[in-house]
DNA sequence: TTCGTTGTACTACTACAATAATACAACACT
DNA sequence: AGTGTTGTATTATTGTAGTAGTACAACGAA
């Protein structure tokens, strides 16, 4: 099943994204072995070559870790995971509200507006 | 001086994004003569084929009309701007809403982080 | 040992955004 | 008439993202 991508970012952080929200949600559990490169690629539908790049990036943030040849596995390390978690929310936040202002739209406007979109959907 | 831009979206689309806010906002008031490619281009630091398109993309949206060789005029629709104002919005909280889910974050919990980001701003 | 899988590296190619440098016709103004 | 500004079009170049295809060394298991 090909993953569903949108949106002008580059394929691999989108990929990046999901993976990474997948090993905090325990998709993934700690320690656990990672699916192959091209596994993932396959099942992204994706080129091996893009699916590395985006591993290379979860790498960086300690979240996997490369066992040479053997696989990648997932950290074991529990603070490190949980950093993660609380990093996707500090800059999605973040971004979120500096793209509003940048279209003039205040915070608390941002958040009625959102809340009732909430609302009106099933 | 020099617009700043930043983000992975293209150049033009930002472009166009804060030309619009300036429009919507009364920068450029209905019925005025807007400014030249080349003096908009040169404001922006950016190349005068690149503004072009982010005028075209305004054009479009029927927010600019061209007055062959005479330049450019902001319509003077008020019906055309305040539709414009709205679909800023909606499509940006759609977008962020959107954007939360795929990264775990329910609406909810968004806007309580937006609310106590806020306060942690001077 | 042999075979398959692993991560990794490399080159080449395409697509696109943005830049650069012009060129041109239409219009306003002196 | 002549000059300058307008929008528009064209061609070439650069940089980046992604794809495609291949290659290789290291390791595990039969």
């Amino acid at each position: 099943m090909a993953w569903k991508f949108e949106g002008n970012s580059p394929l691999t952080v989108q990929i990046a994204d999901r993976l990474r929200r997948d090993i905090i949600d325990g998709v993934y559990p700690m320690g656990s072995d990672f699916p192959a490169v091209r596994a993932l690629a396959y099942e992204a539908a994706v080129n091996p070559n893009t699916m590395q790049k985006a591993l290379v990036i979860l790498e960086s943030e300690g979240l996997l870790i490369t066992h040479g040849t053997t696989g990648r596995v997932v950290t074991t390390d529990a603070e490190v995971i949980s950093l993660a978690r609380v990093r996707v929310r500090e800059d999605f936040v973040k971004k979120t509200v500096n793209e509003a202002l940048l279209l003039g739209i205040e915070p608390e406007q941002l958040c009625e507006d959102i809340r009732r979109y909430c609302d009106n959907q099933p």
